[in-house]
DNA sequence: AATTATGATTACAC
DNA sequence: GTGTAATCATAATT
């Protein structure tokens, strides 16, 4: 009962105290007009004095203040207007927003931690886990003991990265969490002077913590960056291209000549190739897409190489009765007369081998520099290469003369 | 330093 | 997906 009167009494100093905002001193009893016959004005005036004091407390010095705060804390009119302060906020608290405002997990975020991850930087420690240097393992089969030392660089490189991206990370954390304990402080303390309700005390340590992880999200992002560059720098297999060793080579050379018909191998023998060379399926690929387009555009240059395959693996296949023998470069299973695809039969090749193969596309110079990168090399440009039909070939081979250059 | 060899990548066709 | 053809970027050679 008595606690209602006083709480209404004081709501009213209180609605009377919103506009005080503007001017004080319009709230500011009369102490002169004290007529000592009602006793609520010196309550008033104790009241306004309180008022007053919270008002002006930050222009005060820390001591100063945390005196005056004290002494309003102790001050007999101190709960009242607490709960003054707790009803309106009540009302006027209806207003703001809860904005719960999930956060949909940023996909960008995401993204990044998921690269991180993937890379070994943000992984468990040392796990080795790095995927790059499982998959650079696996593609060197274990054999390959040359770009090893490039790779335990790169790891280098790598964990340095890591150890940064660490230290930032555990930095800001750490910095978070001081500034949150903080804040939380500050504002429990508040708490005993004015209301503040837990969730919004959740919200101001949300608000932190999304703050800290935007600069977490830099950190990342640069983070990232770095990998990136650094994988550019050691991983990117264009720029610091490795020959095969020179078991690999001839394994599969050996392939390719004694397959000259249609070296073409399957899924499986590209497998097994992968495996006997300590190199990737995709790389046994690569190499015979090479080979095939390098073999076919000159011939003539590989005709030793042709013969010291063929050569090889003849003796492995019974050779049967072969009489002219006037082209001992003839690869042992190139009789089966199989087709090597788009621009003839490995019976052109054959006969190509008898001339001179530096001269068959004709040169190219001219069009490689008049070639602007914007302008891809049409069907005439392709023309060039792609050789004549064997049927209409055949009796210029024979006659051992070239067909002559587009230009005439 | 210039040239050639070579593995990888790209664009395109099928 | 496969392939070719052109091209790139580097390694190796001259």
């Amino acid at each position: 009962m008595d606690d209602q009167g006083r709480l209404l009494q004081a709501r009213g100093v209180g609605m009377a105290g919103h506009p005080l905002h503007g001017g004080p001193q319009t709230l500011t009893p009369h102490p002169m007009h004290d007529a000592s016959s009602d006793n609520g004005e010196p309550r008033k005036q104790d009241i306004g004095d309180i008022l007053q004091q919270i008002m002006t407390i930050t222009d005060q010095s820390l001591d100063e203040a945390q005196a005056k705060k004290h002494a309003l804390n102790c001050h007999r009119m101190k709960p009242a207007l607490f709960s003054v302060l707790c009803e309106i906020k009540e009302k006027t608290g209806l207003s703001i927003r809860n904005n719960q405002e999930e956060e949909p997990v940023d996909p960008q975020l995401m993204r990044l931690d998921n690269m991180l991850l993937a890379e070994g930087v943000a992984g468990p420690e040392k796990g080795g886990g790095s995927a790059a240097a499982a998959a650079a393992a696996a593609a060197s089969g274990g054999v390959s003991p040359d770009n090893s030392i490039e790779h335990s660089d790169y790891r280098n490189k790598l964990s340095q990265i890591r150890q940064i991206y660490h230290a930032e990370l555990e930095k800001y954390e750490q910095a978070c969490n001081e500034f949150t304990t903080h804040v939380m402080n500050l504002l429990r303390e508040q708490s005993r002077t004015r209301p503040i309700s837990p969730k919004e005390i959740e919200r101001m340590v949300s608000i932190i913590h999304r703050k800290f992880s935007s600069i977490q999200m830099q950190l990342k992002q640069s983070t990232c960056e770095a990998v990136m560059i650094l994988r550019s720098r050691f991983l990117d297999a264009r720029r610091k291209r490795r020959n095969f060793s020179k078991q690999a080579t001839e394994v599969l050379n050996e392939y390719f000549y004694s397959h000259l018909s249609n070296p073409y191998p399957s899924e499986e023998a590209k497998e097994e190739l992968a495996k006997k060379c300590g190199i990737t399926v995709s790389q046994v690929s690569n190499w015979f897409g090479n080979k095939r387009i390098r073999y076919k555009k000159n011939i003539g240059k590989f005709q030793e190489e042709a013969n010291i395959y063929a050569v090889k693996t003849a003796v492995t296949v019974t050779q049967g009765s072969h009489s002219g023998a006037n082209s001992p470069t003839t690869p042992t299973s190139a009789g089966s007369g199989g087709s090597f695809n788009l621009s003839g039969s490995n019976d052109m090749f054959m006969a190509m081998q008898g001339l001179n193969g530096d001269s068959y596309p004709p040169s190219q110079d001219g069009r490689k520099q008049s070639l602007h990168p914007l302008s891809r090399p049409q069907q005439k440009d392709r023309a060039a290469y792609t050789l004549t039909p064997l049927t209409e070939l055949s009796p210029l081979l024979c006659a051992s003369r070239l067909p002559p250059p587009a230009d005439g």
